[in-house]
RNA sequence: GGCCAGGUAGCUCAGAUGGUAGAGCAGCGGACUGAAAAUCCGCGUGUCGACGGUUCGAUUCCGCCCCUGGCCA
């Protein structure tokens, strides 16, 4: 199947992505790429919102469980891999359809991250590690001095600014500039699961609720009990970071549902906020309060129609 | 039914001898080039319960009504 435009399921968290991918495969033969930086963790299941063993069945996925959760994973990562499973599933004759909530993913596939230089991944962890322990301002300091194109965005990115200069000689808004990674050979075409807040609000509470029912606290317990420590790069995400907080006694267990589903608010209106203004390419909104066969069926005519279009389009040049 | 306290932002409350009001939380807007569910930046969003009166001017004073809580019947 040679396509070059490649659809794109996206919506804040909680939309219902999965259970449309999930009817989408009933429809036409696909398979998924899961763009989200925390279904990567193998054993962050219940948090996560990770695809059940009978989603799984509905239509291979790529791009879940791929690393420990005291590994980190990166966008420029997903980015590689992403591409291959993409060329992998379009060899194999089938659809590949992009599904996540994480616009950094998106862009980093569809837009190329700019070539980062090698540095020793040890080096610049240590490195790393010791600039976040330094006071807030001096962090600052270091990376305005060491970038002068450093445009601020806290102790990470003031973090990451410093070191990826350190250890390459080269302020990083520099290489940014100067080496501009590649663009894969698919445009995205965005289909994008909307819901007025207030109602998404409502899913949101349910599903925290249902989560803790399922047993997310056993899971992050059985975690921490294996050896992982409580700052591992998967439990620094919603959910995860409240329940550690929970069990170190921070938050009472009354609080603790009231609290994930606030953290969970607010990081769907940091999506929304990304959605509206980051993505490069077409955007059709579809009303997800309707059921999932529906929106199935209009995502896949909306997908055709925009297919024929760009084939036309291009056919006429 | 009588007496008392209170009705101010979504919530809990503060406040002004009369010049249309401000905190916390909630919320909203924005940024984003390999940690991104991360990390940051910004913003009070209001018929001051209703209606009359006094006044140049009432959310504030007066009257009346409505509502809530408490006490007494």
């Amino acid at each position: 199947m040679n396509v070059s435009l490649l659809p794109v399921l996206i919506g804040p968290t909680a939309v219902g992505k999965t259970r449309v991918a999930t009817a989408l495969a009933r429809l036409i033969g696909i398979e998924i790429v899961s763009a989200d930086s925390r279904q990567v963790y193998r054993g962050l299941d219940i948090g996560t919102a990770k695809p059940s063993p009978a989603e799984r069945a509905a239509a291979p996925y790529h791009g879940l469980d791929l690393v420990e959760p005291v590994e980190r994973y990166s966008a420029g990562r997903f980015a590689r891999e992403a591409a291959g499973w993409t060329a992998g599933i379009a060899m194999r004759g089938r659809l590949p359809v992009v599904v996540g909530g994480t616009g950094f993913y998106l862009r980093a596939l569809f837009d190329g991250l700019f070539v980062e230089p090698e540095v020793d991944p040890a080096l610049r962890e240590r490195l790393d590690a010791a600039l976040t322990r330094l006071p807030a301002s001096e962090l600052k300091r270091w990376a305005t001095r060491l970038d002068a194109g450093f445009t601020g965005g806290g102790v990470q990115r003031a973090a990451r600014a410093a070191s990826m200069a350190l250890l390459s000689g080269r302020a990083l808004s520099d290489l940014q500039r100067a080496r501009p990674g590649e663009r894969p050979g698919w445009a995205p075409w965005y289909a994008h699961l909307t819901l007025p807040r207030p109602v998404l609000a409502e899913r949101i509470a349910a599903r925290t609720e249902a989560m803790l029912a399922a047993g997310l606290v056993d899971e992050v317990r059985a975690l921490l009990r294996s050896g992982v420590p409580r700052s591992a790069p998967g439990l620094t995400g919603v959910g995860y970071r409240e329940v550690v907080q929970h069990l170190d006694g921070a938050i009472p267990a009354p609080g603790l549902a009231g609290a994930i589903a606030q953290a969970t608010r607010r990081y769907a209106k940091r999506q929304e906020t990304w959605f509206r203004h980051q993505l490069r390419g077409p955007v059709t909104a579809f009303d997800a309060a309707k059921d999932e066969g529906t929106l199935a069926d209009e995502v896949l005519s909306g997908y055709r129609a925009a297919l024929l279009e760009e084939e036309q389009g291009t056919s006429r040049v």
